[in-house]
DNA sequence: CGGATTTAACTTTTT
DNA sequence: GTTAAATCCG
């Protein structure tokens, strides 16, 4: 007998004991889900529905499988979004079991950094090899363009990034694709990423992407490395598979090679990664590439009111490319959704609130209970001044993540350069980071001492002895920062990351810089740095052998989704995709206007369009019981005011599910205090007299609308980049474009 | 060479 | 309103 047709006698044996064994178990479940759990064996796709349990789903099945022992906790491989998620399915599953030690739960990019790690000297990396993030990245992609001397303006960054991501994510490595370069800009594309792949190689480091497409080489060109994980993990769980690249399709297919035990949980009506290389066609031909899959549906809804389904179906049923199904629930009917027009993006602010207030007010609903949702992060300045100034507690989600703060990357670039010498771009960025006197002529001098010598930049600034062009005084400088770097490189296997990084930040003088300056922000960087001390020592607290590669891997993909805190009683700011996987019971979509919602840039484009009605969808169905929507008639987008027409997909929304206020369209006007500067019929803000004549001067008494009263200090620069500082009278000086800026001349 | 100040460019979503 | 790059000045 095969150890697989063993396995399947056993199998029918163990389902009886199984049943009886897990009654409780699978009692909360429905009928189609607690089959999901059921199949154990072979290819399963379960196509969930919003709402309809697919997390429980996963859960419950991961314990089915320990409780049951078709494996161990160590045989099973969870793969989720976030880790926010990944942590609360190990709750869950911890919640029924007692022992779930070994289990493998994560997202894509911190299991397979776990695996690389592992197996790091199959790809000739070393294990303790970093990870840049998009901005590294950039910088990187800019640092080679530089030296190749191409022109940033005539081939964008982004674009170059970008595409360079995608042909990643396909499996095309940099020798593929010069066989397939055919415009000039495929050739620059060419030179780039190949110059791209070198570099982050000499480096020790590894991107986003690499996390995925590395793993596929070292399982390619070692077989028996495959094996040993395809051994390893007997049952695959995958969450939000609608939401997987053609990349981690691939892995997934490998890893599972051998038992093919791989259960899937998606949702094609959810899929809105596709800008970023998921293929929704992963879960639409899931059992062309699996054959023998098995499918099950989850129709039933437990989240949302009928109302609230119908209107997301009404939508969505729009899309062409999609497995036609319709959600049902036994909920309430529950009330229509509320269509708000309203007059631009400060009335949308104003008039939001007022509804909030009514559903605290009649419902006694806590603030916890809100979120509101927008399509770019932009948008959430407004709305945040507007909860502000009513005394609303909020939180925001995305937008200025911590880990991207400039304070933060400066202390983490010096983190990373320890733990990796090789490291030579975080090296550029702290080689003169606090200022110690070495200029970027000396940097070109290191540079090309290196790339002549053919050693990392690091070495070369070990070797500086050696290079005649620099003076000694300079030399002494660098042989400073050269052993500065080399103290903390060989303590960091004796002391913990913790003492280390405290150490680091005492020593460099980091945090000392903006303790001097009594600035605000000065101050906040300071408060950052704290917090960041802080969260070292709370990781070195958390893990038992705290290492400082594996520390800075969790900052590197950690996100602000998972960091959010649903218990404080704050209503709660983001995108929404950040939304994705989540629930409330009052949810706010703002900014339904054509060009924004859906962008402009998927007008034209069909498949762009269904991915934005898709993201609606999404936003839709994060509701428990009521929804307001929300559209402008004017709204600033980049420069200036412009007029708005509604969503298309306000239209597409069932006309029986919806009523419709449009009493804020009227024009507020700003209510000014003293006499204007000019007199006109209608009341003038100060952005009008702007264009006309600039009248600000220092000692002018001024009334912000969200500061108050305050006095001009300086003005800076002219025309629309004019930048006045004003002084309020708590003490609190800000800066602000004064063409833009929202405040009324007082006269005296 | 380095720091400060000014100007320019930028806003889609993120592991 | 933010951030990076460019420019100017000591």
């Amino acid at each position: 007998m095969t150890d697989i047709e063993k396995r399947s006698t056993e199998t029918i044996i163990e389902l009886r004991i199984a049943v009886k064994t897990s009654l409780n178990l699978l009692d909360s479940l429905n009928k189609a889900q607690q089959e999901a759990v059921r199949t154990t064996d072979g290819a399963v796709l379960v196509l969930a529905g919003a709402g309809s349990g697919k997390t429980r789903v996963i859960a419950h099945k991961i314990a089915y499988l320990i409780k049951n022992k078709y494996a161990y906790p160590w045989e099973i491989l969870a793969v989720t979004f976030t880790n926010k998620a990944a942590e609360e399915m190990k709750n869950r599953v911890t919640s029924f079991l007692k022992d779930d030690n070994g289990l493998w739960i994560g997202t894509f990019h911190s299991i397979f950094a776990r695996i690389l790690r592992l197996e790091a000297k199959h790809i000739k990396f070393t294990s303790d090899f970093v990870i840049y993030d998009t901005d590294d990245k950039k910088k990187l992609i800019k640092n080679i363009m530089q030296d190749l001397v191409l022109d940033t303006n005539q081939y964008s960054l982004e674009a170059i990034c970008g595409t360079v991501s995608k042909l990643k994510n396909k499996l095309i490595g940099h020798e593929e694709f010069q066989k397939l370069v055919k415009t000039p800009f495929d050739q620059v594309l060419f030179q780039v990423f190949a110059e791209y792949q070198k570099r982050i190689k000499q480096s020790n480091a590894c991107d986003f992407d690499d996390l995925i497409t590395l793993p596929i080489e070292l399982f390619r060109n070692n077989p028996q490395v495959l094996k040993k994980y395809q051994k390893k993990f007997k049952y695959i769980l995958v969450d939000e598979y609608q939401d997987t690249n053609y990349a981690q399709y691939k892995l997934i297919h490998f890893i599972s090679g051998f038992y093919k035990n791989v259960c899937v949980v998606g949702d094609d009506d959810q899929s809105i990664y596709g800008w970023r290389g998921a293929d929704i066609r992963n879960i639409l031909e899931f059992e062309k590439n699996f054959p023998e899959a098995k499918i099950f549906r989850l129709e039933q809804n437990y989240r949302s009111t009928k109302n609230i389904l119908k209107a997301a179906h009404s939508v969505v049923r729009n899309n062409k490319g999609r497995k036609s199904k319709e959600l049902w629930s036994e909920n309430d009917q529950g009330e229509k959704l509320m269509v708000l027009n309203v007059y631009d993006e400060y009335d949308e602010s104003d008039r939001m609130i007022e509804k909030l207030k009514g559903e605290v007010f009649k419902n006694k609903r806590s603030f916890s209970d809100f979120v509101i949702l927008y399509r770019t992060n932009a948008q959430s300045r407004v709305l945040e001044e507007g909860l502000r100034r009513n005394g609303i507690s909020y939180i925001i989600v995305g937008g200025v993540k911590f880990y991207e703060r400039k304070e933060i990357k400066d202390i983490l670039a010096y983190l990373k350069v320890i733990s990796n010498l090789k490291d030579s771009l975080s090296l550029l960025r702290i080689i003169n980071y606090p200022n110690r006197g070495i200029g970027s002529k000396t940097i070109e001098k290191l540079k090309k001492w290196a790339a002549t010598h053919n050693i990392s930049l690091f070495e070369s600034i070990g070797k500086v002895d050696q290079i005649g062009e620099i003076s000694d005084s300079r030399k002494k400088i660098i042989k400073d920062f050269y052993q500065l770097i080399n103290k903390y490189s060989s303590l960091k296997k004796e002391i913990s990351p913790n003492e280390l990084t405290h150490a680091l930040v005492d020593e460099s003088g980091l945090l000392l810089k903006y303790k001097g300056d009594s600035t605000p922000e000065s101050q906040e960087r300071a408060n950052n740095i704290k917090e960041f001390l802080a969260a070292v020592s709370d990781y070195a607290f958390q893990h038992e052998n705290p290492t400082l590669a594996s520390f800075l891997e969790e900052v590197s993909l950690i996100t602000d989704i998972d960091t959010w805190d649903r218990t404080a009683n704050a209503v709660t700011l983001m995108t929404l995709h950040s939304a994705k996987g989540l629930e409330f019971p009052v949810v706010f979509i703002t900014g339904l206007e054509q060009g924004l919602f859906p962008l402009a840039s998927s007008l034209e484009d069909q498949n762009k369009l269904e991915e934005e009605r898709r993201l609606f969808y999404v936003g839709l169905t994060r509701a428990k019981e009521r929804v307001y929507l929300i559209w402008a008639d004017n709204r600033r987008r980049f420069r200036d005011v412009e007029p708005q027409e509604p969503s298309i997909f306000l239209n597409e929304l069932d006309p029986a599910v919806i009523i419709t206020d449009s009493s804020g369209t009227k024009k507020r006007y700003v209510q000014k205090a003293g006499k204007p500067a000019y007199s006109f019929d209608s009341p003038l803000t100060y952005e009008d007299v702007s264009q006309e004549e600039p009248l600000l001067k220092p000692g002018i008494l001024v009334e912000h609308e969200v500061y108050g009263r305050g006095r001009i200090v300086k003005v800076s620069g002219k025309g629309k980049s004019q930048k006045v500082i004003i002084s309020f009278k708590n003490g609190e000086q800000k800066k602000f474009l004064s063409n833009y800026a929202r405040f009324t001349i007082l006269t005296e």
